[in-house]
DNA sequence: CACTTGTCTATACAGTTGTCTATTAATACT
DNA sequence: AGTATTAATAGACAACTGTATAGACAAGTG
């Protein structure tokens, strides 16, 4: 799907690049902190921190736009694993709910600015930048909702709009975790104790609308649903 | 609490002031639309617009994450003045979910970029500007947990940690209202409806978490929500 | 009136940015 | 060998940034 690098086998003539794009993303993954956005990232400090000139970053990316698509595009990668880390780790001695949380969580403490850009650019930056974050975000809804699926079949419960419930949680979750990037130790495990109440309660939700349905424009004297 | 503005009663000697806080405010809320961040403005380019010199900017900002933190404070008026709109039309003709979220939307439609700010940079910018952000949303989450309490009470239904899920709603809608700034007329629509359903899953999920309760570790046998 | 005080502007400076135009360096093919 | 092709660089350009300095204007006070 990701032809960005060109095709190794025929050796074309002309120099050895001295540099890759990989260099290039690792040298601005250095420069984002927790402090510092991609769309504050600049050419020339990118270049810099490559050792390269500023000119020679045309040959790998057109603009840092294109850049900053890249580095989503690897958070994404580093969120895939981060599905699979959590999905292994269910089964076993806690719920889903409270080792996806938490999972999540580590992840975001551990791999230093990969994930963060996930969260925080969301919503800044350029179209292009935005469109990328959304698409790793629905990869991540999408598998969420197999899970749901899944789990509310082997445990016989009911799920209402499985789709819907993953968007939530999904979001939910991203928005929260972003704002738990610079919070203390205890602060952070407060945040997690939090969501995982949070993600029950959508879970809850969810079980609890597909028994007693949702209350459409028909039948609008379920009162309870009604005013709340 | 705020008192920005130098007090009007003891007529200062000196030149008197040719323009205003306000209108350096109003000439970066010009400036910031539904693509450019405030975070991307510059000092020359806001005085440009107000039409002042550059330097004019220091007598009534510190610097630009001064403007930013009033910009945020506007955007928190007006976010009052909404929660306001919301309760008036709730007790009516539709649910309170239904016409908070509408309202929500509609005035994301309505004051152009002022609500944008809470929505969109509460994640980037200096630690001063996400903070204020911050405080907006935490009042924000008040008023929706007196009013969660409120209702629950006149509808006789439980309430589980009514501060949580003000917070997991404010959250959640913050989160998916940003990205619905730049959504067609009929995106939006669907957003909204979307919403809705969202927002019902983690009420519901509250009420029928207050009535079951939550599995502590005590009680680690409750299989159903042991496993969601 | 002179005098002070605060507001505003003009000018300038050093720094940074993105990008253009050569020019050099290194590899592969003939 | 020579040559073509590509990578990387150096240097320069115009535009822009934040800010320092100094001076001009207007209002109030004595």
């Amino acid at each position: 799907m990701n032809d960005n690098s060109p095709l190794p086998t025929a050796s074309a003539p002309g120099r050895k690049p001295t540099i890759s794009r990989e260099d290039i993303v690792a040298a601005a993954l250095k420069l984002v902190g927790p402090h510092r956005s991609v769309s504050t990232l600049s050419l020339r400090e990118v270049a810099r921190e490559a050792g390269i000139a500023p000119n020679s970053f045309y040959r790998h990316f057109r603009d840092m736009d294109e850049l900053a698509v890249a580095l989503i595009d690897l958070a994404g990668q580093s969120l895939r694993r981060l599905i699979g880390e959590a999905r292994r780790r269910a089964n076993h001695d806690r719920s889903v709910v409270r080792s996806s949380v938490e999972a999540f969580m580590e992840q975001l403490r551990a791999d230093d600015g990969l994930l963060h850009l996930l969260l925080r650019e969301g919503t800044v930056g350029s179209d292009a930048f935005k469109r990328a974050v959304d698409r790793q975000l629905n990869f991540f809804e999408e598998e969420l909702r197999q899970d749901l699926i899944y789990l509310a079949d082997i445990n016989r419960t009911g799920l209402f709009e499985p789709a819907l419930t993953a968007k939530a949680i999904t979001r939910l979750v991203f928005a929260l975790g972003a704002t738990a990037m610079e919070l203390s130790a205890e602060k952070q495990h407060e945040l997690t104790e939090q969501l995982v109440l949070m993600v029950r309660m959508i879970v809850t939700g969810t079980q609890t609308m597909a028994i007693t349905g949702t209350p459409d424009s028909e039948t609008r004297d379920n009162r309870r649903l009604e005013l709340l």
